[in-house]
DNA sequence: CGTCGAGTTGACATAATTCAAGTAAGGTGG
DNA sequence: CCACCTTACTTGAATTATGTCAACTCGACG
């Protein structure tokens, strides 16, 4: 799953070893399923372990003083959930199911190894948390300087440019698993404001929902509209160390 | 440079081996200096280097088509910068000088062999990278959902946190070196807004300027209205691998 | 068949932006 | 050392994007 999902990062650039892909298959033994809105992993409680996000959406959020909810991260299949609080004593975030979900649990003692044996791989994880940090850098700029049709268009083109990439022969259609006020909550504006834009968009033909099926009609305009950059395809490993084993 | 920041950030719970020191070190021997309001490292050229902030203060930011500009993360003595742009063939984003600075440049490459010369080294810079994901994740939050007067607080608490850290004995004044432009610039908001906003910050008692030098007056009070979390208090090493040279 | 979650729409409120005019401070060249 | 210019900052007035409140529809599910 995880090297699956690798691949389709690297674009085949990085072929794993025998050694790597077995220690990644030894994190993703166990498998748990979590009901739609159900907590995969609560803030605050200590922290020792991440989660690998086999099938279904979920969301990293923060919940504010105010009852205010803001999504830091969507996520999608081969996704790694919870990986910054590996560096803390606690839990920093909810990490919430947004559909149905089946996730692996692993052990931060577990993922330690991977620093001693396998120090291409740890480079790998080191660049996907760098690549993190863009996106959500990225994320950050729309919500703090874009305008709530061009925040809106982001999240679509967002959603659209991973699902893709997992399933390569995705066209321009997906199922829409947000509800109105899940989107509201990655883009921080309003549920009400959101279900506005939403007919908007709809009525200037950017997209076209047919029941949970959404269809993005005009991506050059959304992309134009938001600004949106894929970072995966600048996404750099050829600096990375060889693997100790070949394969 | 980086080395003592590593103190300070771990509170003296890991000591480093004089490999991992020597190996630090090599990554700040040349200094070059940048005068205010000068690119560090622009977006869009080839990456392969980083750098260590020695003085001053920096900023990573992104600029929008629209010309507005949002800056993702201060930088203060000690930070690496650019790290992000390690994991991509080109810079990410622009770093830029807020006061004159002093940076040591060091190569992609070079860092590199640490992945298979200094596992602990590794997992610490891992940690790191985590950590900064979930500080950027709290900005987003606060910029995404709170008022203007709760984000300039969270800005303020910020700097006197990261600031403190680097002096432990700093109380609760130091030079402010951003102008309310930039101030503007982190918070999302407009510079006229931020002019107001502090000047409400000073009737209601936060704080109280004295020329370039502010004195947070009611600490507690700015971080009540922030919800502002200090990530550093809570971060974890006691996981990460043992160094190969012991002291 | 009733309840509940999700979504829509209208009317109104407001925080923050925009535009504009002006002051103050700091650096530079004559 | 003065005069000038630029950058930084402040303040008022008008505007607007988005939020808030509330009523209503729709479909799913037990």
């Amino acid at each position: 799953m995880i090297a699956s999902l690798i691949d389709q990062r690297t674009a085949g650039r990085l072929r794993l070893s025998a050694a790597e892909l077995a220690f990644l298959a030894s994190l993703e033994q166990r498998t748990l399923k979590f009901r739609r809105h159900q907590l995969i992993q609560p803030a605050g409680e200590p922290a020792g372990e991440a989660y690998v996000l086999r099938s279904g959406w979920a969301m990293t959020l923060s919940q504010l003083e105010s009852g205010a909810r803001q999504v830091r991260r969507l996520h999608f299949p081969g996704d790694m959930l919870a990986m910054p609080s590996l560096a803390m004593r606690h839990h920093a975030a909810d990490v919430e199911a947004v559909s149905d979900v089946v996730v692996s649990r692993f052990r931060r003692s577990d993922f330690a190894q991977m620093f001693e044996r396998f120090p291409r791989l740890t480079g790998l994880m080191f660049v996907f948390a760098q690549a993190e940090r863009l996106v959500l850098g990225d994320l950050m700029a729309v919500i703090g300087r874009e305008s709530s049709k061009a925040r809106m268009a982001f999240l679509l083109v967002d959603i659209l440019h991973r699902l893709r990439r997992i399933d390569p022969a995705m066209t321009n259609r997906f199922e829409m698993l947000l509800t109105r006020a899940q989107m509201a909550e990655v883009i921080a504006i309003t549920p009400v404001h959101t279900s506005r834009m939403w007919s908007r968009m709809i009525a200037e033909g950017f997209i076209r929902p047919a029941g949970r099926i959404l269809e993005i009609v005009d991506e050059p305009g959304l992309v134009a509209l938001s600004g949106y950059v894929d970072r995966t395809e600048d996404l750099d490993f050829s600096w990375l160390p060889p693997s100790r084993d070949t394969r």
